[in-house]
DNA sequence: TAGATTGTTAATCGATTAACAATC
DNA sequence: TAGATTGTTAATCGATTAACAATC
């Protein structure tokens, strides 16, 4: 599958499609859906939809929509997630923790969520060596080997900003290829390797801008 | 301070630019700073920076550039940053707890940080009547005098999906303004009420479309 | 067949970048 | 003054929307 630059803006809404298919296939009866309804649920508009299936090929039939079963399908093969992808994650702190609990119930629920948790680092002698939910904590030194064992695919660090670089840069050396970055800090990173940062403190700072305060007189 | 429509492209960028001018100040040495410069740090073209500057006023000097401890005081105030916002969060699991650590953690550091953390909530009944970091839970049916109490504006949402429109609606009807939802679904919620979502699986789902695995031929 | 809905092209809208006169 | 850099306008680029022929 190559399709040469699909703008991220189409690819961060394909698993917004995926989810709403995953829902309609839940809720029994319907076996298709219009670009109409599925971008209702998606929250874009009808014509964006059918231009954004239409950059990956035909999907759909004339009259009719989409088919549902099928159209999962192919998103899911679009998005590489038709087979076990495997995530490692550093920084085993009160975030990662949550991180790897919300990723194992997902996993436990969904069995074709297809992203699978195999190795836990951290820098802390006390945590290497311990399991969480049932995963294994490997030391930073162990990241070349583990990266190569597990096959690691993608790598989500909540390490504190200090270290984010640092951790980012052996994992990028050990060949990694996708990057979830929790750390206030903008990552440097070859273009082979596609980071992707979820900064809480930025978004509620962003928040605070809709909420002005009323002023008191 | 009204600027009637500016977009939301440009208000996410203020709190990196805000971010930077922190760290420069921290720095000791260098006043003022140009948009080059400024750009370079927070990932951005320097005739961009300008431009989303020019939105709010004109807090430059040419020939020079911006004084950083001058800009940083005004982006505070743009961001209503520069007077203590009161922050709520429903759903204290393990997700819940890593932010409020992660929260208090920054208040503690950042006394400029201005986003407090006042009040939890949760619904089992265990939970109720505890602090986590301090910080007292309450249970759902104390929403609505909480949020007058605490005269809260914004809520962190980090319950399960099925649950979070309603704590969402509830939340609306007692008047907060901000919604940071880190449940995975699509609120509803009035135009007066501005949400952002994070949503870690979409996250990931995005970065396994940059990760093709390697094919076993 | 008649009605509905796709895939796609053209039009519109919005955001970023380039350029430069003003000026510190 | 000479050099640097702003604020701003015009040009470009990219993304979304509207429209419609093709067709199920």
């Amino acid at each position: 599958m190559r399709w040469n630059k699909i703008s991220d803006a189409v690819i961060r809404r394909l698993p917004l499609y995926l989810r709403v298919l995953d829902e309609l296939a839940e809720e029994s009866g319907t076996e298709s859906i219009s670009s109409q309804e599925l971008g209702v649920r998606a929250g874009v508009g009808p014509a964006l939809v059918r231009k954004d299936l239409a950059w990956f090929g035909e999907f759909g039939k004339q009259g009719v929509g989409y088919e549902i079963a099928y159209l999962r399908d192919e998103l899911r093969k679009i998005l590489n997630l038709d087979s076990k992808l495997s995530v490692g994650l550093v920084g085993v702190g009160s975030l990662g923790v949550a991180l790897t609990r919300y990723h194992q119930k997902r996993s436990a629920e969904d069995a074709s969520f297809n992203l699978e948790l195999t190795a836990l680092f951290d820098s802390d002698p006390a945590k290497i060596g311990t399991r969480v939910e049932g995963i294994p904590v490997y030391g930073l030194e162990d990241i070349l080997s583990q990266v190569k064992e597990k096959g690691l695919n993608i790598v989500i660090i909540t390490v504190p900003a200090q270290e984010a670089q640092d951790v980012a840069n052996r994992f990028i050396q050990a060949g990694i290829q996708g990057i979830l970055n929790f750390a206030p800090v903008k990552l440097k990173a070859p273009d082979t390797v596609h980071v992707v940062n979820t900064d809480v403190s930025l978004e509620l700072q962003r928040l605070a801008y809709y909420v002005p305060k009323a002023k008191t007189n």
